[in-house]
DNA sequence: TTGCTTGTTGACCGTCGGTTGATAACCGTA
DNA sequence: TACGGTTATCAACCGACGGTCAACAAGCAA
């Protein structure tokens, strides 16, 4: 008789799906323009679905990234063979082609999604892990305060390069590779802080 | 007979306290944890009442910043008669007091500039501007691509060095003003764009 | 056909930024 | 002292947000 008036999935597969359409509209738009009613419509499902599956906007938005994340550590992983300058030299073309590859959503990222504290911590997170990372390779002991410091900023000279770097695209990938290794040479020379390298 | 129910103030009177307690109260929480409703009921007055003298949310609060805007610009307004490089100096000494004297400020502002989309777009402008000054004094015609992008790193640069500062308090103030100019040369020499400076 | 499981929904809540028409405080005047 | 006009002020409202919940119905097993 009376056609089902909505479709019944498994929950694995509704699931699935609500990760996939979710990850392309939130790399597609920026996070506080997206409301969850609006993701709902177009999948179309209803907004309590969406909470069914998933606790929060801020938890769905994880979740759907962390595809993204987690190719973002594999592939931003150093060759630990490789004397340290190489290591951070390949690490780096691997993090820029990524970005490269995501303009659009590395850009919504940066500039929205930070906003929310449970996400802007997750980016902090990975801000931190890679100034250790970064730290650790130079440096065996603790490191000084002005070290710290210009690792810090670094990390903040990146993300304002590549963002200015996705709006203009008119310079090569190498050439900003090579700029940000030379600021941060530059940075450690300025804080009195070249360790080894040689 | 019945006593007021609410005091009538001039236009001048009212509008000066707005911006005041206004100032106060965005200066030392986080834009988005401030909402109207709450400033309205701090001041003692109606939301409406907050409308009436500002067009909106955005507009109030930058008003209420102009005053601390302003300063900015005034102080760090090079001295032209001094080299680029002193200048420079001296407007960097001066931001940086600025921020320290204003520390919580500071830290909320660029806390909240990720995710509120109309402080992105007010820092975004102050960067822009800022960059321009400084591209305006090292070149004469337009800038090539890679100082541009260095120059614009730089300032991200300065923000994610100013907030490690704040958050440690373990370097001093005219370190870190070297570290940044530090900086900022070697982001030019990593251009290949280093001005004449002599 | 019935009944059970559970995927799914419409209606609801409090709060947000923002709008509007009515109200009442204050001042000039008589 | 009373009154009338100006306008500073407010209560009530709006649509949209993130989030919640009891109830419905799709699909399978009997």
């Amino acid at each position: 008789m009376n056609r089902p008036s909505y479709r019944r999935l498994g929950v694995d597969e509704r699931r699935r799906q609500l990760l996939e359409r979710g990850a392309e509209l939130f790399t597609s738009h920026p996070y506080d323009e997206l409301s969850m009613s609006k993701i709902a419509a177009e999948v179309g499902i209803s907004k309590a679905l969406l909470y069914h599956y998933f606790p929060s906007k801020q938890a769905y938005f994880e979740e759907t990234l962390s595809a993204w994340a987690e190719q973002l550590r594999e592939r931003t992983e150093p060759d630990p063979d490789l004397p340290p300058i190489e290591q951070l030299k390949g690490s780096l073309d691997a993090f820029l082609a990524l970005v490269e590859e995501n303009a659009i959503a590395y850009k919504n990222l940066i500039r929205s999604a930070a906003g929310v504290t449970e996400i802007r911590e997750l980016i902090d997170e990975v801000r931190l892990k890679t100034a250790q990372r970064i730290l650790e390779a130079l440096y065996a002991q603790e490191p000084p305060p002005k070290a710290r410091t210009a690792i810090s900023g670094w990390l903040w000279f990146m993300d304002g390069a590549c963002l200015n770097w996705i709006e203009h695209r008119d310079i090569e990938r190498t050439e900003l590779r090579d700029l940000l290794l030379g600021v941060l040479m530059g940075a450690l020379l300025a804080a009195d802080a070249v360790p080894d390298l040689a």
